[in-house]
DNA sequence: TTGGTTGTTATTAT
DNA sequence: AATAATAACAACCA
């Protein structure tokens, strides 16, 4: 699930229900979410702190406070969610943060790849985020065209390249890719001003829907809603969809409209 | 049982 | 040095 806009979402959840908050409990449920941290040590360094304004930056998660700062990774499953104690505790909750107004703070991922790290201070936060390309919803023009400037390979791999720039993941690269009628395998040196223009388009007007929605939207219009349909056609032209297969990842195309 | 899944990372190959 | 392909991670579903 948790691609930029999806993150995007859990930031607002976590202003809306810790930012200013004090943490009275940490209870982890499962550590297998938690990374270079333990179970102990983040209940020790987290009870009786105040959370600060969460930010995010790509996929990640920051939720700093008068302490240390958190960093969240959702992984392909990860959610955040806010919640009274008295609401049951689901079998993928892994970790509770109950703060002093009572509520709870809930970190639910079904398949643990990522999870949550803890930064001693805003230094630590700045090495964990090093490797990231810029945020793609803050990339302007002029600044993605020079990103893809000499850049080898593929556009799907160079937009889903984190280092590059970070928060596309593989459902919003092939929609972009889709909006934009550009192959996902073009190499983009051979991509035209105009197509990379349009590609930077199609990410702003996506990221833009997207990042409303709270996740990308599988609405029949787009191609995200009709890529898992049996046998998927094209919202454009109603040919059937190609599908393949790039950076290990699936991939969606049309044959017709993208080229 | 097999194959597939919106995440990253390590390893190997090109 | 960059990129690409692959498996691994973990849990579940069809």
């Amino acid at each position: 699930m948790p691609e930029l806009p999806d993150v995007e979402g859990f930031r607002g959840v976590m202003e809306r229900c810790a930012a200013g908050r004090r943490v009275d409990d940490v209870e982890v449920r499962d550590a297998g979410v938690l990374r270079g941290v333990s179970a102990r040590r983040l209940r020790r360094e987290l009870r009786g702190r105040r959370f600060g304004t969460p930010w995010r930056h790509g996929k990640q998660l920051v939720t700093p406070s008068d302490g240390p700062a958190l960093v969240w990774h959702f992984g392909m499953t990860g959610e955040l969610l806010c919640r009274t104690p008295d609401a049951a505790v689901e079998a993928h909750d892994r970790v509770l943060i109950t703060l002093d107004d009572g509520r709870q703070l809930r970190y639910r991922d079904q398949r643990k790849l990522q999870g949550v790290r803890l930064a001693a201070d805003e230094a630590a936060v700045e090495r964990m985020l090093a490797d990231l390309g810029p945020d793609a919803q803050e990339l302007d023009r002029s600044r993605f065209l020079r990103l893809m400037a000499g850049r080898r390979g593929g556009i799907k791999s160079a937009l889903t390249d984190q280092s590059l720039l970070a928060g596309l993941g593989n459902l919003l690269a092939d929609e972009i890719l889709w909006r934009a009628r550009v192959r996902p395998d073009r190499p983009v040196r051979d991509l035209g001003d105009d197509e990379l223009r349009r590609v930077h388009a199609a990410m702003g007007r996506v990221l833009r829907s997207s990042v409303r929605a709270g996740r990308v939207p599988d609405r029949r219009g787009w191609l995200t809603g009709r890529r898992d349909d049996a046998a998927p056609v094209c919202p454009r032209c109603g040919r059937p969809l190609a599908s393949g297969r790039t950076a290990g990842r699936r991939t969606v195309w049309c044959e017709h409209c993208q080229s």
